[in-house]
DNA sequence: GCCAACGTTGGC
DNA sequence: GCCAACGTTGGC
């Protein structure tokens, strides 16, 4: 069972408005970039992942779960990229922000804070234990 | 196939 | 709003 941190700029969609999509969730679109796409493909229905805020809050504010795996991305004109649906599960009680994560050495070779720029990570089991306690749930 | 130029992302 | 880091594009 892997684990995954998802990155969005709360402009663009944020935390909340996944919320509101319910059960139903919403398909993770926009993914242009090749090594997130690798990520997007390995994803299993109910693996859980991070909604991370990007450029405001800049923080972890909950928890999301894979629904539908891997299918072609209909934004995508050239057809080479795709997406998978997800659904908000629970908010993290305490948000976990960037700075908290680079105070905190378990959490030191996080991508999140060596390759800031990639969308869809990969996360470690232990970093997802330690992330969970850090955000009291 | 290399690499300079350009565009985008995202932290500060 | 700036700019560093990264990816992509396109000329050679």
């Amino acid at each position: 069972m892997a684990y995954w941190l998802y990155k969005s700029e709360p402009d663009v969609w944020s935390w909340q408005q996944q919320v509101e999509a319910g059960e139903a969730g919403t398909h993770w679109n926009g993914v242009r970039n090749h090594v997130a796409k690798q990520n997007l493909m390995a994803m299993k229905i109910g693996e859980r992942g991070f909604f991370y805020h990007s450029n405001k809050g800049k923080e972890i504010v909950g928890i999301v779960e894979v629904i539908r795996e891997y299918y072609p991305d209909h934004t995508d004109a050239s057809g080479k990229f795709g997406m998978v649906d997800v659904k908000a599960v629970s908010p993290l009680p305490r948000p976990v922000t960037l700075d908290a994560i680079k105070a905190e050495p378990r959490l030191a070779q996080m991508i999140l804070v060596n390759n800031s720029r990639l969308s869809v990570q990969p996360v470690t089991e232990e970093e997802w234990r330690v992330v969970l306690e850090m955000g009291g749930a």
